[in-house]
DNA sequence: ATCCCGGATA
DNA sequence: TATCCCGGAT
């Protein structure tokens, strides 16, 4: 059985950023950045809760009350300017609308011009907040698809994700669960430091 | 290679 | 106490 249907039989489907709006499924794309996701929660129900939660809003506010309020994201001074930035952009743009119809390649360019935007950002973005079929290679997939002796590890972010998406069907539903299920396995049990018992992949690992 | 940085977990 | 976290810029 593929790498996939393993995953999906072991964890079911993690229904990943359900039910919720393009922006914020991108401000949190930018909040969890090196940051754990229950500290992203925290930073976006700060912003909700202090009724800031727009890119207007975000723009006009001083650059110490965003810091102060996203704080338990981590990286608060760096993540309050990139979120500007990104608020920016998106005026600039015409809003998340007007984004939405852009062809998938020409967003992605647009994407990374933005500073604090890289590769997995952008495509973090692509893929769950714009359900389009761009394959996200993240920390977690290196570390799983090089212990099962399918990549190097080190490969470039562009080799990979080009790897995936040509062994792949083109499929956004597929990839938004792929990826999701990838980070399920590597806290459950790809881990750094590997805990290998019981592992559902144990059988097609390299690691002994 | 280093910095940015709080919070959860071990 | 140390490490890690749905990275990116310098």
């Amino acid at each position: 059985m593929a790498v996939f249907q393993t995953m999906l039989k072991t964890y079911g489907s993690q229904g990943w950023w359900p039910g919720e709006t393009a922006f914020e499924v991108m401000v949190g794309a930018i909040l969890t950045q090196n940051t754990a996701w229950p500290n992203v929660e925290k930073a976006i129900s700060n912003l909700k809760r202090a009724g800031v939660f727009s890119a207007v809003s975000l723009l006009d506010m001083p650059h110490e009350a965003l810091a102060k309020l996203i704080r338990p994201s981590g990286y608060f001074n760096i993540k309050a300017d990139r979120l500007q930035q990104f608020c920016h952009f998106l005026q600039e743009q015409g809003g998340v609308e007007i984004l939405g119809n852009m062809e998938t390649t020409r967003l992605r360019k647009l994407l990374l011009g933005v500073k604090g935007v890289g590769p997995e950002t952008a495509d973090d973005m692509l893929l769950y907040a714009f359900q389009r079929p761009v394959f996200v290679i993240d920390a977690y997939t290196r570390r799983i698809f090089s212990r099962l002796g399918m990549v190097s590890g080190d490969e470039s972010y562009e080799v990979l994700r080009m790897g995936f998406e040509s062994a792949l069907e083109a499929d956004a539903v597929l990839f938004n669960e792929y990826h999701a299920l990838i980070v399920r396995h590597a806290k459950a049990f790809c881990s750094k430091k590997p805990k290998c018992a019981g592992c559902p992949l144990a059988a097609r690992c390299t690691i002994p």
